[in-house]
DNA sequence: GAAATAGTGTCTCTGAGACAATATCGT
DNA sequence: ACGATATTGTCTCAGAGACACTATTTC
């Protein structure tokens, strides 16, 4: 049909195809008040109207280079929030989770120190921090509530053998602080003593001088930052004991 | 714009979107003469006509009712082999990995015990296992080089922590072949002890029997077949010693 | 019996889990 | 001194790593 590449690529045109819908979706989660929580939008837009669901969106071919700028566009457009931490999860696609058709959508989980919403967000009526617990009750819309658990699960398991968890908080914090923040995060305790000595031990912190302990009350407590590239370390062995399944 | 939902589903049209090119891409493995061996397709159509690349393709929209569909349905288009593995790695887009544009590829690998490529295969000049290291000399079309790293390095991480290489062996097996496969796809070596202890107190695996061992020559050895569900089963802690960064 | 392969015994080392003890702060 | 919180000591236990040893087969 065609000689070369050039003559190939000359008559190419994408709207002779068959193509689904392809967007971005993003999961950011926090800690407010000891709880975990989850950034929603209430949808301004049909479809799906007034639903509340995840922040995302079409890729934008002249403004974003690739899929993560995609994700970072999306998420300041919406929310006004900055993330110091998003990584992709998983990528669902079929013909039932959008009533336009075939849809494929990336979804993205980023991790975010508690900042209020922008008050001033394109497209959606409304960005709220939704906890946790509260937000997968809701009847989100499209097939969101399955991203959001999913989501959940990889935070939860990866919690298990990395740092993670420091990006829920504002540094400097203490240990306690920071043990709290992976209590919540992976959803079980953890012994105070094999806390520590496992973050001492890995070095992906650095002191950064003392402040009050927790409640107020008690021992001055010393304050640590993570330390430059700590986010991609990974323990050989998980938290939690039981194995995963 | 429009009053309700229904109301603007009727309007809605695809066309009226600048949309991405999508496609699904699979990097299947295997293990050949003791080596590492990963599927690659001549492209038999323009664009990057003639050069090796990954088997994958188009989302049809009638046919596939998800991506994982449509990762299997390309594997048999292309290749005519069944995988008893296949799991997604990543979803590669940007505006640089194909000259058409845009474009987002969904990135599976894949598992299966060796078998020949069919003789017949659609819109492919040939289909063939190269020996890994090999085939990463190549000049691969699109980023493929770049998909085929991130597949491999998925295997690798998690053969380190999952009973993944079961599935390029076929059962039943001893556990020396086992130790093997999994040494091949570590990319590193297992103390013997260490390796049938971990898998024997984990009991995934069944005997069935026993048979010639690995030479043809030696004390005869018992020969196992994976437990059903043993995919998915995951240890607390890595082989491997070293931690991940 | 020798070579080859399968399989075991056992010591050491790392790091998690449990829990008690000690240290340092405000009042 | 007391309550609250931070920090450390130390014992136990699971499982990886190392390496030597025993067992069973073919030739």
């Amino acid at each position: 049909m065609f000689t070369s590449e050039k003559e190939y690529l000359k008559h190419y045109n994408i709207h002779d195809y068959d193509v689904p819908l392809v967007s971005v979706d993003i999961a950011i989660f926090t800690l407010l008040d000891g709880k975990l929580h989850i950034l929603l939008v209430e949808r301004g837009d049909f479809p799906q109207k007034g639903r509340w669901s995840l922040p995302g969106g079409f890729i934008n071919q002249q403004q974003d280079k690739d899929l993560h700028a995609t994700a970072l566009r999306k998420l300041t457009e919406k929310t006004g929030v900055k993330t110091p931490h998003l990584e992709q999860v998983a990528t669902i696609g079929n013909t039932k989770r959008d009533p336009r058709g075939w849809s494929v959508t990336v979804l993205y989980m980023g991790l975010i120190p508690y900042a209020p919403t922008a008050d001033f967000i394109e497209t959606v009526a409304d960005a709220r921090w939704w906890p946790y617990e509260v937000a997968i009750k809701q009847n989100l819309a499209f097939d969101h509530i399955e991203l959001v658990t999913q989501a959940r699960e990889r935070l939860r398991v990866k919690s298990g053998y990395t740092v993670l968890p420091v990006y829920v908080l504002n540094a400097p914090f203490t240990l306690t602080q920071l043990q709290q923040a992976f209590e919540e995060l992976l959803g079980t305790e953890i012994e105070k003593k094999s806390f520590r000595r496992r973050i001492q031990a890995a070095d992906l912190l650095e002191e950064v001088g003392e402040g009050l302990p927790e409640g107020g009350r008690g021992r001055i407590a010393a304050l640590y930052r993570p330390r430059k590239g700590s986010e991609q370390h990974a323990f050989i062995r998980a938290f939690g004991g039981s194995e995963e399944d």
